[in-house]
RNA sequence: GGGUCGUUAGCUCAGCUGGUAGAGCACCGGGCUUUUAACCCGUUGGUCCUGGGUUCGAACCCCAGACGACCCA
């Protein structure tokens, strides 16, 4: 390869001249508007107007597109609120600035533009520059200007580049920070108190799932990254917090996937004297106003399905929803023999010891969840499988709790919490013995939670939403890395 | 873990039945004072993912592996 010609030698060699030029990275510019602000103040004043009012103005960003036309060029700007172009002539600069330019300008660099407003005669609303400033150059080329990047793993390894080249990521991610903010103004409105609770526990709960395990020195032990706020949370409703949420990364240790990264962010939030339904409608509330807020609708379409968050969803059972959508036969739904051999059927590995609720979620989750398109409320959940959930009063078997389905997919989990402390411990040895059957999934039992739950916890309810899940739906993203600024990936 | 597809110039991609590796952009040189994926002219640039195999000859066929995407579990 001919080294005047290497693309990267030449960078360099560029970098060394402008950096025997400038002397320093210089970080005296100040720029007077953003790009967005302008083509917004402006869009009404045609090329006459503007020349007419010569104003002044000075931008400054990155290099995004450069058109030299020998004495005069359009090198197209990039800011946070969007571009501008500018209009560097040689009769403006000088004769040594615009050789300067037209020799050490390259797409990527970050520069300042001083000058007078206009409009091109093809309408374009451009700085007039009568003075340029390169800040600072990149050493490496960006993507092809047309393509930018198309090869998901470099967007998701160099996010940095990502961004810059895709006006679409960077939407992503303003809706996110929109989810974010929209949440807590919803639950601020309302009283909660936003808390943050510890994300090393000595003993994971809350959840089952397998937890990520580190080791603290001083105190020689293990320590495990949450699964899950929920027993603190509800250590603070003990403490009259009376309404509490949080916003924070919870940790399982399971595989990559397009829906699931090992890190990921959820809200939790708890509100004494409310049950399960109390929370199913907040639930409506919620997402009316996030798909407001995000997408200016309450009717959104995910991945081709349609979506109207106007409308409460509906509220099948379990049990009933075996029925409905798996194909169970009604008189079956409670048998424990019919639903194993539908287990079996579909060639999943069945437990022993599982009971008929073990069985009925497993059959839910293999025949039912999926089937689940618009928006679905699974309510009485088997206690089996609930075991922070308080008991149905009319049917000890199930608890009063629900899960919020959309295309088939999990988004949300809430229930009646489980206030008594002596039917909490026995669950919580149900869960122990379920790890020693090697179930590493199954909860620890947790000592001081019963403690707290034995000084009251007045009735409550709580639920847990996917934030992560949410912000998919809400910008149309296939993938979870698509919604996560720097997904897990394994390392090069 | 299983299946499908992919990996070729800095970037985006072609490459037929196995017969000396191609384009656009970028880069380099030249022209051009209202362009907009600017344009025009001329160059430069390759570990065809890796390792084996078949063949007179492999980017292409076969085997194994790496990495990625998607689907399934």
């Amino acid at each position: 390869m001919s080294e005047e010609r290497d693309v990267l030698l030449n960078r360099r060699a560029k970098m060394q001249a402008w950096l025997e030029k400038s002397k320093v990275y210089r970080n005296d510019f100040r720029r007077l508007a953003l790009a967005a602000e302008l083509q917004d103040q402006h869009a009404d004043q045609d090329k006459a107007a503007l020349a007419e009012a010569g104003i002044r103005t000075a931008v400054a960003g990155r290099v995004m597109l450069r058109r030299v036309m020998g004495k005069a060029s359009f090198v197209t700007l990039q800011d946070v609120s969007g571009q501008i172009q500018c209009y560097l002539t040689k009769n403006d600069l000088g004769e040594e600035s615009y050789e300067d330019f037209s020799q050490l300008w390259e797409m990527g660099d970050i520069v300042g533009v001083s000058g007078t407003l206009m409009r091109t005669n093809k309408g374009e609303l451009s700085v007039q520059a009568d003075n340029v400033v390169l800040l600072n150059k990149t050493a490496l080329p960006l993507p092809e200007k047309f393509h930018g990047i198309t090869d998901q793993e470099t967007r998701y390894r160099q996010r940095y580049v990502d961004l810059i080249m895709n006006e679409d990521t960077r939407e992503v991610f303003r809706t996110r920070s929109m989810v974010m903010q929209t949440l807590r103004e919803f639950f601020n409105q309302r009283d909660y108190l936003e808390v943050e609770t510890p994300m090393m526990h000595s003993i994971p709960g809350g959840a089952t799932a397998r937890p990520f395990v580190t080791h603290h020195n001083t105190l020689d032990m293990p320590l495990y990254l949450r699964v899950a706020p929920e027993l603190f949370l509800k250590r603070l409703v003990v403490g009259g917090f009376e309404r509490v949420y949080e916003i924070n990364r919870n940790f399982r240790n399971e595989g990559l996937s397009t829906r699931h990264n090992p890190e990921f962010t959820m809200l939790e939030f708890y509100q004494a004297y409310s049950d399960y339904r109390d929370l199913m409608d907040l639930t409506d509330e919620l997402m009316k106003e996030l798909s407001q807020r995000a997408c200016g609708s309450q009717q959104i379409v995910y991945q081709g399905i349609d979506l109207d968050f106007s409308k409460s969803p509906q509220r099948v059972t379990m049990a009933e929803s075996l029925a409905r959508f798996g194909g169970v036969a009604e008189s079956s739904v409670d048998n424990v023999d019919h639903l194993r051999g539908v287990l079996v059927e579909k060639q999943i590995a069945v437990e022993d010891h599982w009971g008929l609720g073990k069985l009925q979620m497993e059959v839910f989750e293999a025949l039912v969840e999926g089937r689940l398109e618009q928006p679905t409320y699974i309510t009485e959940y088997p206690a089996e499988v609930s075991p922070l959930a308080r008991r149905n009063d009319h049917n000890p078997d199930v608890t009063d709790r629900f899960e919020l389905f959309i295309g088939g997919r999990e988004y949300a989990n809430g229930f009646s919490e489980l206030n008594d402390p002596v039917d909490q411990a026995g669950r919580f040895k149900a869960q122990a013995d379920l790890k020693s059957k090697g179930d590493n999934e199954a909860m620890h039992f947790d000592q001081d939670y019963i403690t707290a739950l034995e000084y009251g916890l007045p009735p409550t309810a709580g639920e847990g939403i996917g934030i992560d899940r949410i912000v998919m739906l809400l910008t149309n993203a296939p993938s979870i890395r698509d919604v996560l600024l720097f997904p897990l990936m394994r390392p090069q």
